[in-house]
DNA sequence: GTCTATACAGAGATAGAC
DNA sequence: GTCTATCTCTGTATAGAC
């Protein structure tokens, strides 16, 4: 394996264990087993360095879910392999190190720039897919494809992060949005006229509330 | 004010202000115009230090709310108070301090213990505002108060960070989250008949589903 | 491309005078 | 409780030999 690899490599292992303050160009070598001052050569800076691993995790982690994201034709469907990549994309660590690099962005324009390349990637692909399955559910017309998978996305980087500090309690949160997701998702086992019944009340309702939220201002 | 306190106010602000991996104790010393030592002789390490100042930041937000949660009675009075809470909180940088804390758990137990004991008192508090409202809504029974209080709590981290690295898509995220929040808030308004009829085909559904899924294994 | 050596800044932390 | 001084370590980064 050619050093630069073997940088990239120790420096993903190392900001998902360790953390975004825990990572050096020291121990990011010795994790690679090269000499420190190689980090400089090849990336410039540490924070380079890191930007350039996360980006490669990202690229390498949305291209294995593409194909199985395309074939999603069901909110269910969606549901199942959110579930499967979630808890996939946590073992690898990938979701740590979104989560470290966006918590140094406030010193470090490489973090944030790696920060909101991997959200971006993650969301767009995810994005795509809510497109085809979202007209179908009781949230058509309501929420925009693109922020619930922008808020699909945060949500993971919190439970991350909540993980961290407590594991069980994160596991209580997530099993609420799995309850939530499961419940909208039983709209769509309903006869579509049903569907477009409970839609419709729904949507009327919101519409009050925000003229009333409107008139209280 | 006490040295104690002007280092407690300093952390907090470096804190949310340049991120975990920016605090140190000179920099945090120069902040509260204080000499770096005292960091020491007042809190034994940085990390405490930090612990210290994310605790008191988490008690003194709390309070603040205790009263305005114990005065909700509907899942659309807690939805127009958390949108408020989140905001004020965010422009506080409360929410910026625990994001960091938690990122840095990894590393030391004692900022670990913060984040811990900050999405716990803040999960609580909520938990107890969940509780007296989600009986009325169509969740009830399908998700439990505590989850997705802890749910939300995850959420705002997630969301924070979120903000710091691309704040348009942040804005997108949380759009979405308030749409679907208005939603399930919406059934309030129909006849309490409609949303027991509404709910419990959701429910049924929900368990078909789950019973599908049990067999799938 | 890789290594050794090293400069230099900033970090955490302690000792001891006041 | 506070300040000065200082020790030691770790971090980034570069120069120059190989």
């Amino acid at each position: 394996m050619a050093t630069r690899d073997k940088l990239l490599e120790a420096a993903a292992v190392a900001l998902a264990e360790d953390g975004v303050a825990g990572v050096s160009a020291r121990t990011v070598a010795a994790r690679a087993e090269v000499n420190q001052a190689l980090v400089f050569y090849h990336f410039g800076t540490v924070d380079e360095l890191l930007e350039a691993a996360v980006r490669r995790s990202v690229d390498r982690a949305v291209a294995t879910y593409r194909d199985r994201l395309a074939d999603v034709t069901s909110l269910a469907d969606l549901l199942t392999l959110g579930r499967d990549l979630h808890r996939t994309e946590r073992e690898r660590g990938n979701v740590a190190q979104m989560a470290q690099v966006m918590a140094g962005a406030r010193r470090s324009p490489a973090l944030a720039s790696a920060g909101r390349y991997a959200m971006d990637r993650w969301s767009a692909e995810v994005e795509s897919a809510v497109v085809r399955v979202l007209p179908g559910t009781l949230l058509a017309g309501l929420v925009d494809p693109r922020g619930l998978a922008q808020a699909v996305a945060a949500g993971f980087i919190g439970l991350e992060l909540y993980d961290g500090v407590d594991p069980g309690a994160a596991a209580g949160a997530l099993g609420s949005l799995d309850a939530i997701g499961a419940m909208v998702a039983a709209f769509d086992a309903l006869p579509p006229m049903a569907v477009r019944a409970v839609r419709s009340r729904a949507r009327k309702a919101v519409a009050r509330a925000a003229a009333a939220q409107g008139d209280a201002r």
